[in-house]
DNA sequence: AAATTTGTTAACCAAACGGTTAAACTATAT
DNA sequence: ATATAGTTTAACCGTTTGGTTAACAAATTT
């Protein structure tokens, strides 16, 4: 219910929209399932954020601002391909268990209002993949991987690592896992990932 | 509008609400619209399906119906995995740019009611992996390719496969591409992606 | 301390929602 | 032709929804 007195409403209301949004999405959340978690009244929500859409846009905008830095890991440090892949693939399967609902919450709205994106990409610090096509291109001329194009091999690598929180439901019951040994399956990936894609590029 | 009429009226519903629910979730979808689409009186749509939650069960589970036969192609055949790996990604790739809608939905709503799954589940026809196990077991055994846990290979093929329709909006907006460009990009997947994994996994 | 601004609440509102009803229409069986 | 069963509709219903209002309480300013 209601959380410490001295957190100001503002951010209170906030945090209690995350947890609605993120695990009922714009449609599926109500206002006053949002006031109640605050703990405050639902005016209250109008007051400081004027509509549910505006809200939405506030919980929306911090979420992806958590996203965005992870891929820096693997788009801006000066760090060769194959560090960057394993480094990228234990950060960002870290930070997601502990935000499992992140993934499924931007996919599923940038699915529903695909205009919304084009917001985020104005925004400064939105990631670019120009300096992770330059190494990609400088490593395949070292021969150190194989050629492949950017574009392909950054979808692969994200593809490898989002997809466990997408699919979580999907997953377990087709390999009939429970939530627990799912986890023990997730936290395998931590490896398993970033092996199994320095195999399909490394040049040998 | 209304489409012809010599197709019954309980099709009719069927196929709009497919296109209302596929599009807009459960939450998003409303019955007035459905009944709009299909050229019909809203109370047809309790006439025939009772409820609107009885309604999504009829579309869920014929997507879903269309979607577990797909993995046959790796499941169930009884070819090498390096060609079940190669037809599935053709296969499903050229399944899924015709049905766009199709796996988002699935992901979805199977986030939105986890228990939803273990209905599915009961009935005849879900996939099992048992025979892709076996499957990895002897080719493992054989020295055709590097050890693996069947699931985790099972897992990554499924993602770099799915992926591309579930994260088009970021991926378009990351890699700078239009509905074109992406399109051409998807159909590159077709090959690009079987090689990528039979590179990871081949023993040379 | 009086006045003004800011924060908060209960009560309210019109619109939208899923669902129902009763009557009318259509095809089939008697 | 007439009764019967299945199909379709317009009108309606109670509830829920996002949002507003007006009055009140607590700071802040003067």
């Amino acid at each position: 219910m209601a959380k410490v007195k001295d957190e100001n409403t503002e951010e209170q209301i906030l945090d209690a929209a995350k947890h609605i949004f993120q695990s009922k999405g714009m449609d599926g959340a109500r206002m006053q399932e949002i006031a109640d978690k605050a703990g405050i009244n639902k005016a209250m929500l109008h007051y400081y954020y004027r509509s549910k859409q505006l809200l939405f846009e506030a919980v929306f905008k911090n979420a992806f601002s958590l996203l965005a830095p992870q891929l820096n890991t693997i788009l801006n440090d000066d760090s060769c391909i194959e560090d960057k892949i394993k480094n990228f693939t234990v950060d960002y399967t870290t930070f997601m268990m502990k935000h499992p609902y992140l993934p499924n919450f931007i996919i599923q709205e940038l699915n529903r209002n695909e205009d919304f994106i084009l917001k985020l990409k104005e925004n400064t610090g939105f990631p670019t993949l120009e300096k992770f096509k330059e190494k990609v291109t400088d490593e395949i001329k070292q021969g150190k991987i194989i050629p492949i194009d950017a574009d392909q091999l950054f979808v692969n690598i994200i593809a490898l690592n989002i997809f466990p929180f997408l699919g979580k439901p999907l997953i377990k019951a087709f390999t009939n896992k429970d939530d627990k040994s799912y986890k023990v399956f997730v936290e395998k990936r931590k490896t398993e990932v970033s092996n199994f894609i320095i195999n399909a590029i490394k040049n040998t």
